[in-house]
DNA sequence: TTCAGATATATCGAAACTCGATATATCAAA
DNA sequence: TTTGATATATCGAGTTTCGATATATCTGAA
């Protein structure tokens, strides 16, 4: 199991909501399945971090009242809180995935040259 | 111009001295041409590291006294501080190296679906 | 009906990390 | 002699990390 860092979370997090408007308990799950399990976003992890998106201005947020069948109408039920990636987002993102294979380019080259990379060389 | 996170910055500098020893200043510069310059390990960031990796046991080292020539053997001149990477060294960079690689491809799959990923679909 | 497990959001806080600025000193060449 | 390269290293304010904690609702099985 990998925990993810932030800036990792980020990109996962833009590329979770590139497909449609999700809320944090849906998305956790979402970046658990596709990736078979292997990552976990935490709420201590993802909760600070869809805030940070929210003040960036990458995501707009509203609220939804999740009413349990034939409940009150009138009783508070549980909340969840949608996340919409902006069109800002959305440049993000994409500026996201650029630097990121730029990175990934990069550090292959270095680890390409190394013995311990199971690189059979030339 | 891309500063390097500690995570990638400890598998570039494992990288490097896996090739050999080498000392602080010559790691940074030579990360900065291997990466033709889209790298920089600022002094900052990269002491730290390097005294991070000998606390972790990853390398081991020694001083050298860089004489100026013709200088008296007995002044001290400038002193430069070797890196080696340890046996232990060496078995966290191949962990590093599968790891690095296990959340690329993980990143890749969230990101090959994202149409802002330039990807084409199938 | 009651209770466990899933759904759902969120903060706390100690530790670690980031990175521009700063400090110190030597060497080489113009 | 003085500029730029070589060489190492810390400071500190701000950010990130992540297990622990808090709160509350919904669902299904015993």
């Amino acid at each position: 199991m990998l925990t993810l860092k932030q800036d990792h979370s980020q990109l996962v997090v833009l590329s979770v909501l590139a497909a449609g408007p999700s809320y944090g308990y849906a998305i956790s799950k979402d970046v658990a399945s596709r990736s078979d399990g292997h990552f976990k976003l935490t709420p201590s992890g993802m909760y600070p971090l869809l805030t940070k998106l929210e003040k960036l201005g990458l995501v707009t947020t509203s609220w939804e009242e999740v009413k349990a069948e034939g409940a009150d109408p009138d009783s508070s039920g549980r909340r969840r809180k949608w996340y919409t990636l902006s069109a800002k987002g959305h440049k993000q993102l994409a500026r996201h995935i650029e630097q990121h294979r730029q990175v990934q380019s990069i550090i292959d080259g270095f680890v390409s040259q190394t013995p311990e990379s199971g690189f059979a060389g030339a």
